[in-house]
DNA sequence: GTTGCGATGTATCGGACCGATACATCGGCC
DNA sequence: GGCCGATGTATCGGTCCGATACATCGCAAC
């Protein structure tokens, strides 16, 4: 989960934690609501023990964007993390590799939709059915215990599972304009213009 | 969080593990996925020796009522727990001392607000706004972020922030009609007795 | 100039909760 | 009689969170 965010996040542009951290807060805000330090330097530590990533900035050839965000000043104390080539074909791999852990949790199904414009489609159109089914289970159960039990229940209860029930049938028809979209090719593609850095 | 929550249930009526797990996941189903075993025994053994729970049917005094659902039958391997006098005081104390833990994350607001019939209307209002002024505070979040860096985005994390934010300003109106009704008074208390306003 | 203070920044610890797994029993159905 | 899915209890490793502790930087007040 986390490995995966930071990996992508880190494709992007090297950081350091700091930064990173906000990033992740504001690209993934709509699904989770924020990362805790307490996973993210653990984290980061065991991604650069594994090889994915380096401490330090990238190694002299890429031209690290001069851009308005200070990001990889490498000033007093800070520690600037930059992605390795191992760590762009990891990030890969988990992008690709999307089981059921992907669209049953929030989180998960967040992160990997955050990074779509980097997956291929036919990964895009099983998240999304994955999710889409799982959602779909989540709305029958609640509309069983409205249509069955309802009488038995307080109306704050009661109050919660119809606001469940409606958030759940908003997504499914989100869902399933996406997959629509999806399989139309309709899909805004990300800014082609950008033919795959490195790799 | 877990603890609140199997308070509130062995409130209702003494129960064993299994069944515990399906009225959380149903009756919580609308904000938090599924309660997991590897969370639930453990939080069931710290209640028993804290002394808010008891291992065994209830004291002989209480008629266990004989319902259609199979709940306390003391059968082979089954272990039913009760709520004990002190579990009862402990269930209130928790439901009044709703602090910010209970509005910043989705799972501590669906558990405290699924228990608010049981709440006093005080409280009631001080969760609904804390948790209201939460929500409006993640939709300024992601309105900054489309208005002021939608250029930058790729299609389908702009989409991701367009369908949290939906969900955000949905979930705030949902929330303002709850507050108003509780201002009122026009929310349906409790079964107990309330011959005022009866439908 | 120095003092104080909020934003930036790194780091750890205990605990809550999850996912997988193991295993035992029960009620039917073939 | 045997098989199988529901029921039922239990543990283990791992992920992530919340609180906390510091150290530094820019800057404004005095």
């Amino acid at each position: 989960m986390l490995e995966l965010a930071i990996l992508g996040l880190l494709h992007e542009s090297p950081m350091h934690g700091y930064e990173l951290r906000k990033q992740l807060t504001t690209k993934l805000g709509a699904f989770r609501a924020a990362i805790s330090y307490g996973s993210l330097y653990p984290t980061l530590r065991r991604l650069q023990t594994d090889g994915w990533i380096s401490e330090g900035a990238p190694p002299a050839g890429m031209p690290a964007s001069p851009d308005e965000v200070p990001l990889l000043t490498g000033k007093r104390g800070r520690v600037v993390y930059t992605i390795t080539a191992e760590g762009k074909e990891r990030f890969q791999e988990l992008l690709t590799a999307a089981g059921p852990e992907t669209y049953d949790s929030e989180a998960g199904f967040g992160v990997h939709f955050a990074f779509f414009a980097r997956t291929d489609p036919a990964t895009r159109l099983r998240i999304l059915e994955g999710r889409r089914r799982r959602v779909e289970e989540r709305r029958e159960g609640m509309r069983d215990v409205l249509s069955r039990a309802a009488e038995r229940l307080d109306a704050y209860t009661l109050e919660l599972q119809r606001h469940g029930l409606d958030a759940c049938e908003r997504e499914v028809r989100w869902l399933e304009e996406l997959i629509a979209n999806e399989r139309n090719g309709t899909t805004p593609q990300p800014p082609s213009a950008d033919p795959e850095r490195s790799s």
